[in-house]
DNA sequence: AAAATTACCGACCAAGTGGTCGGTCCTAAT
DNA sequence: ATTAGGACCGACCACTTGGTCGGTAATTTT
């Protein structure tokens, strides 16, 4: 049990640096040895806890990019409140977790379907149903609001949740360019702008 | 004169199967080799015509993406008309593009940029140039729009701008997943109703 | 104390990578 | 007919890649 504790340790190192490593250059375009260098550990220990690079992204999608997607993106939108709020909330940390320059999943998860996109159908697959829940779970969100009288009744719940999200992950594409704090600022006064067009018009 | 159209043809097949495959697989993960594999043509020619693949790759965006890029995204919204139809109607346009499988420039600029950021300065530097002139078109002709009473005066065109940009780039970069008409057909319809939102408002 | 297991090391391998270079073929000028 | 040079060939080089494997130190189990 004490033994599984170290194991689980060296793994999650492994994992942590791994995802770094292979946001900031690409799965393809990043070695083994280069993260195994930073960790200063061998080849050998890699391979011992992994079968191959393969199998180890998976694992790194599994136990770290599905979770913090579920927390960062798919629980904060599942309250009773008015999904206008909600979801400007939401987008809003996410932003601003990716200007501290820390991993911004959002983004992570759809900078990886893009790379493994017919290259790795196993990987991909993984991806992708991260991607439908969390566009599911919006369109849900959505679709209670009108019914709590939130948003209006017209709206095209899923025509929404395509442009929420593709909005986002396209704001996140550019930000890597340079004035990402003027490019946030803009992107998060339109996306207020749009989503105030989805609620019930008030009464004067 | 006759010796040069052979040079200027070879290479121009090179350029066009590099971006092709670049585009595809990924500018580090695609080899010279494959590049020339399809073309039937040896080593010796590449590095006859180009000094590196670096090189190759500078002259691909000079020769392919900065035309493309100016006849597909630029001049299109440069008329004289109503910058909410001419917006509209480019966007749409390299969606069709885009969706006949056929290389849509807006996004291989977007995609590139994510590719070598951090990794290539040079080549990010041209990439970023191309794409702080479409912005700045966009900008510029929503302020025509303004003067020429088309576009509500309290619109912020930077912001806008970002937006367009980003909610098309996100767009591309979510359709490489399968069901790529739904999303298409989903942002056209919001990104209609957005343009929509800019226009000064028709008296009754 | 002995044996077994876990966690790790690092030399090694085959398959690629970008790039070089001596050579060859063909055309155009002399 | 000879020559010169443009366009191309493909063997080769140094280096990197994912992955293997025989070993070993430390810890547990017996």
């Amino acid at each position: 049990m004490d033994k599984n504790l170290k194991r689980m340790a060296t793994m999650h190192r492994m994992q942590t640096k791994g995802l770094e490593l292979f946001y900031k250059k690409g799965f393809y375009n990043t070695s083994v040895d280069d993260i195994l260098k930073e960790l200063s550990l061998s080849k050998g220990a890699f391979y011992y806890h992994f079968p191959s690079k393969e199998d180890f992204f998976i694992s790194i999608i599994q136990n770290l990019i599905v979770r913090k997607v579920y927390s960062l993106l798919i629980e904060p939108i599942e309250g009773k409140e008015d999904p206008v709020t909600l979801l400007e909330s939401c987008f809003e940390n996410a932003l601003g977790i990716a200007e501290h320059n820390e991993l911004d999943y959002g983004f992570v998860l759809g900078n990886f379907i893009n790379e493994f996109n017919g290259r790795n159908d196993e990987i991909s697959k993984y991806l992708r149903d991260i991607y439908k829940v969390w566009e599911v779970n919006i369109v849900t969100t959505l679709q209670k609001g009108k019914t709590d009288g939130y948003i209006a009744r017209h709206i095209d719940s899923e025509g929404v949740a395509a442009y929420l999200i593709s909005s986002y992950m396209g704001i996140r594409m550019l930000m890597v360019e340079g004035n990402s704090k003027t490019l946030a600022y803009h992107y998060m006064q339109q996306t207020r702008q749009y989503l105030k067009s989805l609620a019930v018009p008030k009464m004067a």
